[in-house]
DNA sequence: GACGGTTTTTGATCTACATCACATTGGAAT
DNA sequence: ATTCCAATGTGATGTAGATCAAAAACCGTC
């Protein structure tokens, strides 16, 4: 491969070197060695909290199961616990990755903006809404490159933060902890997957009835009437969860509705009413 | 989590139930325990390799550089040679993943199929193209889960496959083998991020000209013209790999040539006539 | 309660792209 | 060459969903 080439089409085979752009301007900001990212993070509140309670947090993590006892005790000594509100942006897309997280509590969207020109004009993707027991910001934090997302809680959130450096290090002394942690990142670029066929084989309606169960799977309980539950989702931000405009969502809510199959009327809740009726218009 | 809830709503909160129906479709066809996956490749031929050419082979893997020896000569021991002609699928959307590829040679697609109904209905969607010393197969094998994405040889291909448990242990063994195979993942979700971006961002003229400079980077050569090189994707690859119909995807290609910003003159080859233009239609 | 601001809904229009139908090309087989 | 078949190109048409514009609901504040 010749650098010629690369010059020549103005790309580079490294994929991703747009963001290697971002980050420069971002080192611009915030210097070469930028601070521990929650060291700047307005809502956040950085609790100290004793070794024993951290490791027993630590230690309900599903995708951490069965790891050894000095794995734990390592994590909870490089560890610190994080409380963010809703709304803070845990980190943004294109910041150098400084730290994991890991959500003990809390719901959190991770999300893309495209570099829309112009303010006001500039658009968000979600990529997915984890909650409790996932992992945030570990496959740029494993690249060693900026974020290639950002992380905004939905709610507010507890997480445990470890420097990238440091949690690095520990996957390379306990071989189970980086065969868990590839896991994860294997459940993600499932995940992933999935978007990116239900954004191009199915239509406007279809991807707004799944996004409904799959937040109801996670959000909502049964009663008589239906499922109900109160997305922490804003209408907008369902819509850039699906990848439409907010009016398309809007007016595909209220058809769902008109058909009985929802109800909107309660505020913000929301009740699914006919469950089956939603899945088959998957 | 009430059960309730998941069999009211019909849906599941582990993502991906949906392969799991796959899959036991699939257990129909080759039993609870499946022939290792290349035992039953059509165009495949298992070549026996000396135990020191293989380990050469491996030890040129960018993403397995500065492992320890040991990690290598159990790799050599544990993977086969295997050499696939272009077109066959190495393997498909769905089957049980029984083995991870280190791809030496050659190009490969990766692809997500719509479950269309009605045959010739049916769409795919490209999700990446993959060369020389790329993973195959990995995200599955590690979640133990059916696979999530088809993979077909685009040229003949040379790869080393070794079984699923086998890695697993490996990895086991040897944290910094972990490590380098979890950074390997990291990039595909990155990559899978970016298609994903591209596709809810861009118009579909953006993407083909992104597609064009992707293509180019990888199998292109300079020359006086501009850069000239002969796609490994037919057009309707290109389209799938776009995201749009192939008589979108012609209608832009003829749309450049027009503009004398491509040569489509000369049969199978694109000559890219000017690369800042291109560049600039993204 | 009335008020101002934000978020959401509804309505009207416009367009990019899919789809269908058919013409053309190009390459393998003979 | 000629034939055949798959791959590709082009033209005409329809429509899903974006976009623009404006009304309506919601929410906290006074």
């Amino acid at each position: 491969m010749l650098p010629a080439l690369l010059q020549t089409l103005g790309t580079s085979r490294i994929k991703g070197a747009w963001f290697t752009r971002y980050w420069k301007g971002l080192r611009a900001v915030y210097g070469e060695n930028a601070p521990p990212s929650w060291a700047r993070l307005p809502g956040a509140r950085c609790r100290a909290v004793e070794h024993l309670t951290k490791l027993e947090g630590l230690q309900e993590f599903e995708i951490l199961a069965g790891l050894e006892e000095g794995f734990f005790q390592a994590l909870a000594i490089a560890s610190e616990v994080l409380e963010i509100g809703a709304g803070t942006a845990l980190y943004r897309e294109g910041e150098p990755s400084g730290a994991v997280y890991f959500m003990r509590e809390g719901r959190a969207k991770l999300y893309r903006s495209s570099s829309g020109q112009g303010p006001g004009k500039a658009r968000d993707q979600i990529l997915g809404v984890v909650g409790d027991g996932s992992v945030l910001g570990l496959a740029s934090a494993l690249e060693g490159k900026p974020q290639s997302q950002g992380a905004t809680a939905l709610t507010d959130c507890v997480l445990y933060a470890v420097f990238r450096d440091e949690l690095v290090n520990l996957m390379a002394s306990y071989p189970g902890a980086s065969l868990s942690l590839a896991r994860a990142l294997a459940a993600r670029t499932r995940e992933l997957e999935d978007l990116v066929g239900d954004l191009v084989f199915h239509s406007a309606p279809q991807r707004v009835a799944r996004m409904l169960l799959d937040l109801a799977t996670e959000e909502g309980r049964v009663t008589k009437r239906g499922v109900v539950f109160q997305p922490s989702l804003s209408r907008q931000e369902m819509a850039e969860a699906t990848g439409i405009s907010r009016e398309a969502l809007s007016r595909s809510l209220s058809r769902l509705a008109q058909e009985e199959i929802l109800d909107l009327t309660g505020g913000k809740t929301i009740t699914i009413l006919k469950p089956a009726e939603l899945r088959a218009r998957t």
